[in-house]
DNA sequence: TGTACATCAGTGAACGCGCGTTCACTGATGTAC
DNA sequence: TGTACATCAGTGAACGCGCGTTCACTGATGTAC
């Protein structure tokens, strides 16, 4: 039994955390599995030992996306999260900083026209984001809808931010997305 | 003087209509040229007669959109154009038929990878969607910062919707826009 | 403890397909006479 | 009016690069004795 049993496990968890980065800067189609496994510091015929194909790496780089932790923090209440995630998600940070962008503003064309397992995963991270939303509002009858409205927002205002070349309209859009994020979530 | 002087714009109008219906569909990577050419009934090799290369097409196709009358529609007031537009892009059909898609949300992602022209082209379009809804507010002083936070629910909601597989999820986010959009116009 | 061995993660050259692009050619059309 | 001609939009075979994928091999590691 060469090498630990750990070892394959962390080889292939750096590989997706590499694709996860590179997919997210640069999008599925653009990203070769050449510049994933150097990035990973390995060469290109072992990706073969760990996927199946490209396909399966961009299913696991959105699923590990999913599985990450929502951002909870001790010691904050749930609307106080919510506040705090909604300026972090709409940060100048947030949409400079590729590998730390949200495959849901950075993804979602190459997710739409994948196959069923990224989409799952995609659906999964929509229903986490919208969660913390919806456990800042105590018993509103209508916080499922809010929840999914001030998803919709911060998620748009980054999808044009990040696509137009005007840094003014964008930083104009995440300002009145903010702002009405979080009169949203004042109720 | 071979061919009538419209012949070739003609052409080249047929060619980049075909691309924008393909590009929003599937995205710029994965149309091809001979894809195109055939649904504009023509070969490969002439698409060189009209345009440098397979960018300069993308280039024409977002363009075309940007350029795209605002569905200005006579007899009805701003405010009514607003809300009807609210309603027209959150629908079911716009989600469904693919080569009515608005780019905000199908190409987001194709626009920001691509050149200056695309991003440039998709930043008019931007502009000229958030005009349809400043137009609704009288003299609001909020009224552009209203404006782009309908703009980015509307783009966000979509964008989500056409990712997920999950039907309800989709409809409900987007009945959540619907509601807070429409909150927004009237104030 | 040290040595031989078996395993298998990783290597890198090679393959082959797909697609953007080129290019020599065709043939439809308007003009000249 | 009819014929020869010039133009150039469109054709389709061919090229070549890039990248996903394969495969025979290497060499690092843990185990057996």
């Amino acid at each position: 039994m060469p090498y630990s049993p750990t070892h394959k496990p962390r080889t292939r968890a750096r590989i997706v955390s590499a694709a996860r980065e590179l997919f997210t800067l640069r999008g599925f189609e653009r990203v070769t599995i050449n510049e994933v496994m150097a990035q990973a510091g390995l060469t290109r015929g072992g990706f073969y030992n760990h996927f199946r194909d490209k396909d399966e790496l961009f299913c696991a780089a959105v699923d590990s996306y999913a599985r990450a932790t929502p951002w909870a923090e001790p010691g904050r209440t749930p609307h106080e999260l919510a506040c705090w995630f909604v300026d972090f998600y709409l940060s100048d940070g947030m949409l400079r900083r590729p590998c730390q962008q949200c495959p849901l503003f950075a993804l979602p064309a190459d997710v739409s026209r994948s196959g069923a397992a990224p989409k799952s995963a995609y659906t999964q991270l929509i229903r986490r984001t919208a969660a913390i939303f919806r456990a800042a509002f105590s018993a509103r009858p209508d916080a499922t809808e809010r929840a999914n409205a001030i998803v919709s927002i911060c998620v748009g205002a980054m999808v044009l931010a990040s696509t137009t070349d005007d840094a003014e309209l964008g930083a104009s859009l995440r300002r009145s997305a903010r702002t009405r994020a979080l009169e949203l979530l004042e109720g």
